[in-house]
DNA sequence: TTTTTTGGTATACTTTGTGATACTGGTTAC
DNA sequence: GTAACCAGTATCACAAAGTATACCAAAAAA
């Protein structure tokens, strides 16, 4: 196998263990999409947990894809804001709908 | 949430069901990227059991992503051909792979 | 003649991801 | 005064996903 094959690889399954579970992309989705409040993604992702957002948003900003800013105002108020890093990725995100859209043509109808 | 962000939601889901587990798209990539026979994939994907290549590639059948062609000659020659469906995602794959070499700059080496 | 290659399958086990449920403590609307 | 909203956390438990290991028959190479 050429090196740069190897390389690629390894770039490509960085990007799926990036992506992770269920639920990532959606939440990624959702802010890009100018939700910002903790309440208002979880609002705009149906199934999701709490559990699940608030674990999510934890790495997401340990990764530094999103900032959480803390507004110390009464009462406090947070917001989650993509970073330009993960901005970058909405582009395939959008790709990836479009995608699904198609997909469900062909396998769901059983459109060629 | 306007209905047309449903939809995407949905969309975006139905994609990340299609990609699946951690071997599905260096699988696609694999096949795309001209390896045909079971070995060969198995080769070309350090660390994947053939038991799951085997599984994803059933699976994959199902699907529609892959066709299976059987050659009755001695000894029998097996060989896998993404469909044009499968191919259609090359595209996100190889954009995949581009974020995440960039990916790898700025979380992995701490760059900007 | 023993080893290796091909294209898998079967069984058992472990890890991880996700869900359900309940709780918190402060704030504001009714 | 009590109900609802915000931004979460803690604990438990289960099912799915993935790994490890062994096995198979046929053919070809050493």
């Amino acid at each position: 196998m050429a090196r740069n094959q190897i390389d690629e690889l390894r770039a490509l399954q960085d990007t799926l263990y990036f992506i992770g579970g269920k639920w990532r992309l959606p939440i990624i989705n959702s802010i890009c999409n100018g939700n910002k409040r903790f309440r208002e993604i979880e609002r705009s992702i149906p199934g999701i947990t709490r559990r699940m957002l608030s674990k999510e948003l934890k790495d997401m900003e340990m990764s530094k894809l999103v900032q959480r800013n803390v507004y110390t105002d009464t009462p406090v108020l947070i917001e989650y804001e993509p970073t330009e890093h993960c901005r970058s990725f909405g582009k395939i995100i959008q790709e990836m709908i479009n995608w699904g859209k198609h997909h469900r043509e062909i396998v769901v109808r059983g459109k060629s």
